[in-house]
DNA sequence: CTGTTAGCGCCTTCAA
DNA sequence: TTGAAGGCGCTAACAG
């Protein structure tokens, strides 16, 4: 009825291809499955007859009973501009393998159990979690379920389910590093939302290392969430107070924009001169020559491959135990800092 | 065999259900179809016996027949943060709907061609393209599969498909306003991807308005892509040139901000006594001190709305024709153009 | 309003 | 290797 592809008016099955093909339908079946055993002469026969016919497998009928092919992907923190790539990432890494990415928002009402709840009534193959851990009666339920959970930046106590992550203590003993080499003898951290095992670790390992290196006259204080707003007011406050730190290091790079805002345009202070700032991230904001910031960089892209990796072994291997890996991160020295001389 | 709920070991169907509650299973399907015809009473007694077997629908199963609740969307420009809003806005208003978001990256070597074909696989229940036109052929496919399409962000010649986005020659119109009403006079616009309409007609707004005002002196050059490394670059082409503008419209804000720094870090010159900036978008960034960027905004939550409503409409009732919308933008004045005296 | 039954499109035993 | 047949979990006629 039209050009080109043969476009069929009704819906276009195994039956279909079948009869074209003159083969039973368990053949068309099968040429579509790469582990079936098939003749390459039949397969070529069927795929031909497919192609004419502009046939594709339906995935939602097939999920049914074995692999959907879809993998969901459960954000978290949609306003931390940090996760564009890494969805970005997360998604082509996905494609590449054939599969497909069931985003869900859990920003809003909906807590992590109900998404968790709501993926598994699409018979994912497997779960990717950004930054937010998972209560033991789901991790319970995802084992039984067979379906294989991977976290992505965080890392709890107990190894009963797959978290990949970067060093956050070394992250913040890094940071500490950079400060106080940069010559910063009253340093502050700015933490993120309360409770976060990133924005912890970070300041325990920035505060151990200042420490451990005998610096004594540091502070913190509590920024509430990743957010520009909250570490340009969290900035405010600090300056507030009797003891005004000579540099920062904020939980990550966001809040970091938004306290160099708040020191140069409210408190009319000078970066890197009268304060010094660290980030965490490498948000490609901090690359950018209005903030020019010095960062330890989380590995976002070697952190999606881990993650895929160890997500799809699962998937391959279901009885494969649980694996968590951190990775390494990386000073990035731009000109937030004074300068080592 | 566990606490709380009873964790059946086997898979728990409609039939599961059935027996439990002592009804036939199309009493169970019923009472979790919202427009099915059952008494309140059966639905109450299936709805418990559903609750203490933790049964949840199989959404793959159902997707067979009728609605899958999946709603595709094909994100063409990842690395622009506008669109982190937007997916966000998106994944929520679809959520809200009991549907759900099927996210498709079409950077890499994915065309959208192939990803419309994907989707389709899934039995969609509806598509939304972000920022990229639609070949005439899958217009077609979409029509014969009764899968609605809308485009969000981009509008065509034809209405063959719905097509949501905001007025860009009245973005560029008043882009021009502001520009003279600052009193500069020397204007220059850098535009986007080549071909792109957004970007078309922002500089053909743009351009006119000058001349309706009289303006002749102004320049017109391409950046090529929506990105801070464009912006920057086609920046500093500009001031190469014999003609130094005393101030530019970028087709987008994250141009514009890339301009901006090549500007005060390469060229040394000060916004905006020397050179006044306008974007179009209205990112996050836009307004952060260290941009504090005039531009103009475009509805981006409205036009997700507007884009859902369509798109939902159309799902609930397949007969209806498309019908485009163009939503009004609106001048951000911030301190990177003169005030106006 | 409710139950029975026949598919939806595909995969996967089971024989041949 | 191939084909025939029986599900997968659910929905949608069709009767009652």
């Amino acid at each position: 009825m039209t050009v080109g592809k043969p476009e069929v008016e009704g819906k276009v099955t195994v039956v279909e291809v079948a009869k074209a093909a003159g083969v039973s339908v368990s053949a068309v079946s099968r040429a579509f499955n790469p582990n079936a055993s098939i003749s390459e002469k039949l397969r070529k026969k069927v795929l031909a007859a497919a192609e004419t016919l502009n046939y594709k497998p339906n995935r939602l009928a097939r999920g049914i009973k074995s692999r959907s092919s879809l993998i969901g992907i459960l954000v978290t923190d949609f306003n931390n501009p940090f996760y564009m790539p890494v969805l970005s990432a997360f998604t082509t890494e996905i494609q590449k393998r054939n599969c497909h990415s069931l985003l869900i928002n859990v920003d809003g009402d909906m807590d992590i159990s109900e998404a968790v709840e709501l993926v598994m009534e699409y018979n994912v193959d497997g779960l990717i979690i950004t930054s937010a851990s998972l209560p033991k009666e789901l991790v319970e339920a995802c084992r039984v379920k067979k379906t294989p959970v991977t976290i992505f930046g965080r890392t709890s106590s107990d190894n009963s389910v797959t978290e990949i992550s970067c060093d956050n203590i070394a992250a913040g003993q890094m940071a500490a590093d950079m400060v106080l080499n940069a010559g910063y003898v009253r340093p502050a951290f700015v933490g993120g939302p309360v409770g976060t095992t990133a924005s912890l670790d970070r300041q325990r390992g920035f505060v151990g290392q200042l420490l451990a290196r005998g610096c004594q006259t540091w502070q913190v204080v509590e920024g509430g969430e990743f957010s520009y707003t909250a570490g340009f007011e969290a900035t405010l406050r600090l300056y507030r107070g009797s003891e005004c730190p000579d540099a920062i290091f904020f939980a990550d790079d966001i809040m970091a924009c938004g306290g160099m805002d708040a020191i140069r345009q409210e408190l009319g202070l000078h970066i890197p001169d009268d304060v010094g700032i660290v980030g965490v991230d490498d948000i490609q904001l901090a690359s950018t020559k209005a903030y020019d910031l010095s960062t330890i960089r989380q590995p976002y892209l070697e952190m999606v491959q881990a993650t895929i990796n160890a997500l799809f072994e699962r998937i391959a291997n279901p009885e494969m135990s649980p694996q968590s890996v951190t990775l390494p991160c990386e000073a990035v020295s731009r000109g937030s800092l004074k300068p080592v001389n």
